[in-house]
DNA sequence: TTTTGAAAGTGATCTAGGTCACGCGACCCC
DNA sequence: GGGGTCGCGTGACCTAGATCACTTTCAAAA
């Protein structure tokens, strides 16, 4: 299945767009491709774009003071991926934005959006799905952060994307979960 | 100010309506009366309604199985809350929300903001700028509770909502944090 | 006016998870 | 093919915050 077609079904799913619309729709974004390892988006950058995942796995991160990563959000094929605050905001990022294996993905910029949900207004509806699902799926996570031990939301974690476990090495699974590599590792060699 | 001048200065911040436009979006909301301490949504409840502040201060909040709480969101004037996650996808509740002091709301049906979204192109662009803040919002959030200690958090909420000392007593600032009552009130009573 | 109960402070003790230090195999890549 | 570094395990110790138990304060109910 190429770009279009993954694209075009992942709308479908909350908008309806005709033929004419989607293509009008899919001339906005610009295919890209990244290989492992590469910056998307680093601290300090002006951020112009949200990107599309067709294939690898990405990680959005933030490094706090004691140059410890957190990783908010890792990116695996048809999710969308930004420093949002930034985007939305037209501030730099505070977010990074890399590729943990080879990866293409479609970027759309943020004025391009704008345009396009202002010209069709399904378009926007797809999009404040899109937030909606983050939204709520942050929540969850937020809850779960405070009322789980790290045994548990590991758990949680495989069982909702057992993909992770062989593409994303422990110490980043690690810093996803907000513990030390050490303790994830004595979570099964006690 | 009433009712619907509150509701419409909030929507002209991202949205533009004509009179008659706001008029009929209004049409939809009823207004509702609550006293300190009554449940809005609880545990288990059928979730058809969201509700916009307009005096008082309102709780979501979590129970987990050890029956602790965990506050997801004081909701101050022109702030919304609702079990989201419920409300979306027409689920039972998992999320309370109820009422810190004697408040005043509009309620909006989940089957009426889908209709007024979809009737007027403004209205959704509104709703999707308000989920793009939360959302936003919420991972700042969750990035400040994986990197930030509690005397930092509690000051952190502090500086953005000082209104909250004086309306809303510790246990349940400590129950925003996640932490105990007694860790919070030995940060300044050593 | 008395009673009750929520909010808050505080001491003693416990524990999940952090930190530091070291070892060991695997796979890049000059 | 040998040196580097990355992922991962593991032992020894440390600390932020939890838990439990008791006390004080103060305001509302009766």
């Amino acid at each position: 299945m190429d770009a279009k077609e993954i694209l075009k079904t992942h709308i479908a799913k909350t908008a309806v767009l005709t033929d004419e619309q989607f293509d009008y729709f899919f001339s906005h974004f610009k295919s890209q491709s990244f290989h492992k390892g590469q910056a998307i988006i680093s601290k300090g950058d002006q951020v112009e774009h949200e990107y599309f995942v067709l294939s690898g796995c990405l990680k959005s991160f933030f490094i706090n003071d004691e140059q410890k990563m957190f990783i908010l959000q890792f990116a695996m094929p048809t999710w969308w991926a930004s420093d949002f605050n930034a985007l939305y905001n037209q501030t730099k990022a505070t977010i990074n934005l890399d590729c943990i294996t080879d990866a293409q993905v479609l970027s759309l910029s943020n004025a391009d959006r704008e345009k396009i949900c202002k010209e069709l207004h399904s378009v926007e509806h797809f999009f404040r799905w899109r937030t909606n699902k983050g939204f709520v799926a942050t929540q969850k996570r937020l809850l779960s952060v405070m009322n789980n031990n790290v045994k548990d939301r590991y758990e949680e974690l495989l069982k909702q994307y057992p993909e992770l476990y062989n593409i994303v090495p422990k110490n980043l699974i690690a810093a996803y979960l907000g513990v030390s590599r050490e303790t994830l590792s004595r979570l099964y060699h006690p």
